[in-house]
RNA sequence: CGGGGUGUGGCGCAGUUGGAAGCGCGCCGCGUUUGGGACGCGGAGGUCGACGGUUCAAGUCCGUCCACCCCGACCA
């Protein structure tokens, strides 16, 4: 590719409104520019880009017996109706109707036209297992879209879809995946870890992410470096101080006025924040067979931790969470702000595990500016539930062996569900088995979203001149750099580098050939900025010296090749560049 | 949805008490230069986010709305 005629312009400085490396830089070096918010256009370096990590996709997809297809962006409702998300997503996903008043849903994952095909073709047993994939458009109308690449609200995806017979196949395929997706990682040069993560809703009984750690990244996982336990905050466990006091000790009612946060209230009292007891109210969204039901619920943790949403949902198998409003709240008949279970009555409680295991503990009097001292479960109150609902923070022991956790940051490029039959049982995709029996297709599905994975690698390879990409997704192997300065010479220089740039792509090198009419500062420094990984230059001073000077974008020093032999050494130098990626993949041990 | 911020040429920005819309980069033309974002001369390019109001006069003051960014809520 001749770079006078590419469309994209380099800009000597980022928009204001981009703030992480990866988003300013590929913006500046012209590989995406923003349509609105969310919406990004690949311009045709990313495009380059995103089309190999889609290739590696396939390759590894292929390789675990993947048979790629493509699925519609536009669904209609029904078949969203069918598995009930119609109802149960909200406004993240894009609505409209068509000319007809049909209702139509823009796609933003693919489960439900998996189970419309599998219902109608997968009859028998013989016909598993399979493993279907697409890369595919995705519309998520995420409240807040941010940092470039990293969370957008249109977006390619390859994801794939296991169809088994039973739990045993589903489990093999998922282990073919969590080795697949390292590869696919490991391929970018983009290092994971990969962390168990939420099942949510959907029945399924495991699920991992492979998170690229990053302080930019927005998850939180908690990761044990002494027995390599990792989970996403979500569900981290941990394990908690008990306390070691008597609980004889009598409540007694005291005068708080206005204490109504535990961090004042632990202030006034002059005790720690870890004796106090938190009251948090919140509204659970709980599915009736009638249809939604909103329900207070009163959680308690102890006044130093913090309500973890995720376990609280799961502990009450509620579809969601809000928190409640404060007419809510006294309409329980509790005093927000000096809210406790003492003498209420006709509402779910439900405590976190250290609570019973705590003593004498301060809690709200459900009286204007009063708390109680010395309060104790079991003898003060009950709860209707007792369960781990707090999150765990930096430097809490680790559940498998006790070391203290390091809470890092990251940003998920990558997931694995083991979906189990649900959606299959809800459109009734059921396959006769050899038995005879009819039964609900098992499912996984498993996403990677190529725009991340480019934005999490131009995040992880950077310098202050510009990218540094790996030679499996640059946009091209070569970048080369033509000089056709000085004095009669540039005549020979330009024919030498159009020759040189013929004969590679001849050999079937991929080049992007700087033969605009810049001086050598701007080329230059547009090579660093689009970080292709060979830069080669052919230029008068070393023409001279009968070469081209070589340099790798990752490297300070700089080789001269002999003019003859350079196409040849080129293409030895890219393989290297290949091989050192390969070799560097890994094999994961994965224990169902 | 809550809190904060920003909207002036493609990008970055300035614009004073309301009084003729500017600068740098980039872009076009000519010339000189040519190994790390060259220089001279001459140009093009703007409904100042939108609408409404105040005023003799609004980029500037007032109101409403919109867009984008950051923090939070949210994230199959």
């Amino acid at each position: 590719m001749r770079m006078s005629s590419l469309l994209s312009q380099t800009l000597r400085e980022a928009p204001s409104d981009a703030e992480i490396s990866s988003h300013q830089l590929l913006i500046r070096a012209g590989y995406i520019r923003q349509l609105a918010a969310g919406i990004f256009t690949s311009m045709p370096l990313a495009k380059r880009s995103l089309t190999k990590i889609e290739n590696i996709m396939r390759d590894e997809m292929n390789k675990i017996s993947g048979q790629e297809m493509s699925m519609p962006v536009v669904h209609p409702a029904e078949i969203w109706k069918a598995t009930g998300r119609w109802e149960k997503v909200g406004p993240e996903m894009g609505r409209f109707q068509d000319r007809n008043g049909r209702d139509m849903v823009l796609a933003m994952t693919h489960e439900e036209v998996v189970v419309a095909i599998v219902r109608d073709e997968i009859q028998s047993y013989r016909q598993l297992p399979m493993m279907i994939y697409h890369i595919q458009t995705k519309w998520r109308d995420d409240p807040r879209p941010r940092a470039g690449l990293i969370r957008v609200r249109e977006f390619t995806m390859k994801d794939s879809y296991s169809l088994d017979r039973d739990l045993e196949g589903l489990d093999q395929q998922y282990a073919n995946h969590y080795q697949a997706y390292f590869n696919i990682f490991g391929r970018c040069k983009l290092p994971v870890i990969a962390v168990e993560s939420d099942v949510g809703m959907m029945g399924g009984n495991m699920a991992h992410e492979y998170m690229y750690l990053t302080p930019v990244g927005e998850d939180t996982m908690l990761i044990c470096d002494a027995c390599g336990y990792s989970a996403n905050r979500q569900i981290a466990e941990f394990q908690k101080q008990k306390a070691v006091e008597e609980k004889a000790i009598k409540r007694k009612k005291v005068a708080t006025p206005e204490m109504k946060t535990i961090t004042g209230l632990a202030e006034f009292l002059e005790i720690p924040e870890s004796k106090t007891a938190k009251a948090v109210f919140m509204m659970a969204v709980m599915q009736e067979e009638e249809g939604e039901n909103e329900q207070l619920v009163f959680a308690i943790v102890r006044g130093d931790m913090e309500l973890n949403e995720t376990k609280l949902v799961n502990a009450v198998g509620a579809k969601g969470l809000r928190p409640a409003e404060e007419s809510e709240i006294i309409a329980s008949g509790a005093i927000p702000g000096y809210a406790s279970p003492v003498g209420l009555k006709d509402i779910l409680v439900i405590v976190d595990d250290l609570i019973p295991e705590s003593a004498n503990l301060v809690a709200g009097a459900n009286e204007e500016g009063y708390h109680f001292l010395n309060v104790n479960y079991g003898r003060d109150y009950t709860a209707d539930i007792v369960a781990d609902i707090t999150a765990a923070g930096d430097g809490d022991a680790c559940p498998k062996c006790g070391a203290a956790m390091q809470a890092v940051r990251g940003v998920e490029v990558g997931n694995i569900f083991k979906l189990g039959t649900w959606y299959s049982e809800a459109v009734g995709a059921t396959f006769q088995d050899a038995d005879g029996d009819e039964k609900p297709v098992v499912m996984g599905s498993y996403g990677i979203g190529s725009g991340r994975l480019l934005a999490s690698v131009a995040e992880e390879y950077n310098d202050k001149y510009g990218l540094i990409m790996p030679i499996t997704i640059a946009p091209y192997e070569v970048h080369l750099v033509e000089l056709v300065g000085g004095k009669g010479e540039g005549e020979d220089v330009q024919k030498a580098a159009v020759k040189l740039y013929q004969d590679l792509v001849q050999a079937g090198v991929e080049v992007l050939f700087d033969d605009r009419d810049e001086s050598p500062g701007v080329k230059f420094n547009d090579a660093d900025l689009i970080g292709i990984p060979l830069r080669l230059t052919v230029g008068s001073r070393v023409l001279k010296e009968g070469g081209i000077e070589a340099k790798i974008r990752y490297e300070t020093e700089k080789q001269l090749i002999p003019i003859d032999e350079a196409v040849q050494k080129v293409k030895e130098i890219i393989q290297e560049m290949y091989a050192e990626v390969e070799q560097n993949l890994e094999t994961v041990e994965f224990n169902v």
